[in-house]
DNA sequence: CTTGTTTGCACAATCGATGGTGCAGAGACT
DNA sequence: AGTCTCTGCACCATCGATTGTGCAAACAAG
């Protein structure tokens, strides 16, 4: 807690201890005093007494004025994912190098939320707003649009303005022949042996799973539909649906695609139901990357976005002043089994407490 | 993009609107419109205007004016790891839920960026700060305090403010105690079998040592210093002793403790360089929790920090305003190997679409 | 009809920074 | 000396909401 706090000094403080009118004083702290034609020593002395009085812009008070704050927002559906929060850190290290703040916020894939937590970012004047994942990105275009807010999609499209996603369709190929070719020449997959969980009526959904069918038709010969099982985004409705084929069939399907991290989490939650089922004779290929699940004790092919590519890619075409709806591609990379990929993490420094205590 | 955006709707258009003053419908806006005894039907007039004119306040404007700002902060290591992206979900919805907006920001473990990042959130006019996991919580202290700002450390504690921590002792007397008892009595781990890697010169880490080091003499017989390898909190680091260790000895301890998630991935990454060795024979501890991480072919045992109650606890005490710098401890929870915990992502509901697009 | 009270609202200052405009003084030039 | 041009800055309105204060009209009490 602690709330003792002198308030913090502004420019009519500064413009009174150094003689000069606040017009100057905030001229010279934000740089544009020499198009001002301020003296060099007038400069000098107030930025002497910004600093001995630890002066630091009041951003309201410049962002009301000025109509941007220099907030840069990111809409997330999760935060507790690692391809989420891999996106949110990577976000982060773009704003912060360009000297603007990150603003993080989920809004859990619910359409309604999201819009509402648009509004909210809007109403604090965030200057731009990156759109990831959003169960419906048209609507919170409409939202931004009315705010004469710049926005840009990311993992999912939209349709009214640019999108930058993964390239969901050759995904899913690679990730499906990975999963087959998994399996030795004399016991070969069979179609019924390929299952995909997971995903739901999105545009990632549909072309992991336009790709998956169309590798499963090429190199199996067959693509029943029952083998599509799009049980949505909560891992237990993933469990359950490993549950129900598991209570029909005995086991498990051989190969199986899992559509995310998260639904991977609910064949988890069914494995420890099943403790004494060893699930050799298993491949998983998963659409997502984590370092833990690669190692897990059967083979587990994953997919790994390129996350950095699209934060990149994003920001360079919301830049763009009038860039057409169009989606950007990004290509995803296949991660073999019992891979440990370096990430964000590895670009920190590993520093030691300044001060001598325990 | 897109910017053409009609401004949005001030007070002053609404005013016009209305026939009333601008404080009038401010004040019917706002909430404060019975103390200023409006009449019941100039707020139902002018709530319908609000309404069929989109208005929401400016809260630069608005903040401004009151310097408070709405937003709340969460100041955190990193995003790209389950415990902290957790506790940042955890975060969210409680701030959402008294409804302001919460703001979460890395400063990658380093004093000096810890610093600035929390001045960047102070000029914002923030609310409150959550000082989580930072190196040097007492350095942030005086920042905060110096601008009167509230705020209160989690993870690692401080010594101007409260703290809510988990109860690290504890939590390395049981993890320790569990990886020793896992393994049967007829193969006993000795003293020099069980090592503890990862962590450095922080609290948390000090604490969860001499729980190991108390359960070691205990258990064990004796403790040996060789067998606490403090590298930091970068994996490569990890891997790196890890790697050291293999090659004096050519194998591992049967017995890790390893002392967060982040180094575990360090551990990955030495087993992705030595394909051929099972690792049969080897129990890790982890003092995080991971699910992926609770399934891999060895026997992993982890610690969860209860992050629910951490988060709970801690605007418990940031709100009692002139709370004694004391700790609060949580006590975390001991996860057997193969357990799929659920987590703050079970709380989503799963919706389709609105509209009909693919 | 007069004085007091309540109702219902308007007015205006304020928060801190920004940026267009104006203007005095110094120097240059005729 | 008179006119111009620069230099170096001050003045003031402005962004949108909040809030203390003032005040007319309506009403009640005497």
């Amino acid at each position: 807690m602690a709330s003792s706090g002198k308030k913090k000094a502004t420019i009519y403080d500064l413009s009174v201890l150094s003689g000069s009118s606040p017009s100057t004083v905030s001229a010279v702290l934000n740089g544009t005093w020499r198009k001002r034609r301020i003296k060099e020593s007038t400069a000098e002395l107030i930025r002497s007494l910004a600093e001995t009085h630890q002066y630091t812009a009041n951003r309201q008070a410049r962002g009301l004025r000025s109509s941007r704050s220099g907030l840069v927002g990111l809409l997330l559906p999760v935060h507790d994912n690692r391809y989420f929060s891999s996106l949110a850190q990577t976000f982060e290290a773009h704003v912060r190098s360009k000297g603007q703040c990150p603003i993080v916020v989920s809004a859990s894939r619910d359409p309604e939320e999201e819009r509402k937590t648009a509004e909210t970012l809007i109403s604090y004047s965030i200057d731009e707003l990156f759109i990831c994942g959003a169960t419906d990105p048209d609507g919170v275009h409409e939202v931004c649009e009315a705010a004469g807010l710049k926005h840009i999609n990311i993992d999912l499209p939209g349709t009214k303005v640019p999108s930058v996603i993964s390239d969901n369709f050759e995904g899913g190929r690679l990730l499906t022949e990975a999963i087959i070719r998994h399996f030795p020449a004399d016991r070969p997959l069979r179609p019924r042996d390929l299952y995909l969980f997971g995903g739901r009526n999105d545009h990632a959904s549909h072309e992991r799973i336009r790709g998956f069918r169309a590798v499963k038709k090429e190199l199996l010969g067959d693509d029943p539909d029952e083998c599509i099982q799009p049980t949505g985004y909560a891992p237990n409705n993933a469990r359950k649906a490993f549950e129900a084929f598991y209570a029909r069939h005995g086991k498990l399907p051989r190969g199986l695609f899992v559509n995310s991290s998260i639904n991977f989490e609910g064949l988890l939650r069914f494995m420890a139901e099943h403790p004494h089922d060893n699930f050799t004779d298993l491949v998983v290929g998963c659409y997502d990357y984590d370092p833990f699940a690669s190692f897990l004790p059967f083979p587990v092919i994953m997919i790994r976005q390129d996350v950095e590519r699209m934060i990149a890619k994003a920001f360079e075409v919301i830049e763009q002043p009038r860039a057409a709806p169009r989606i950007h591609l990004v290509e995803p990379e296949l991660v073999p089994p019992r891979t440990a990929l370096t990430g964000p993490l590895d670009a920190l420094k590993d520093i030691d407490l300044p001060r001598g205590r325990p």
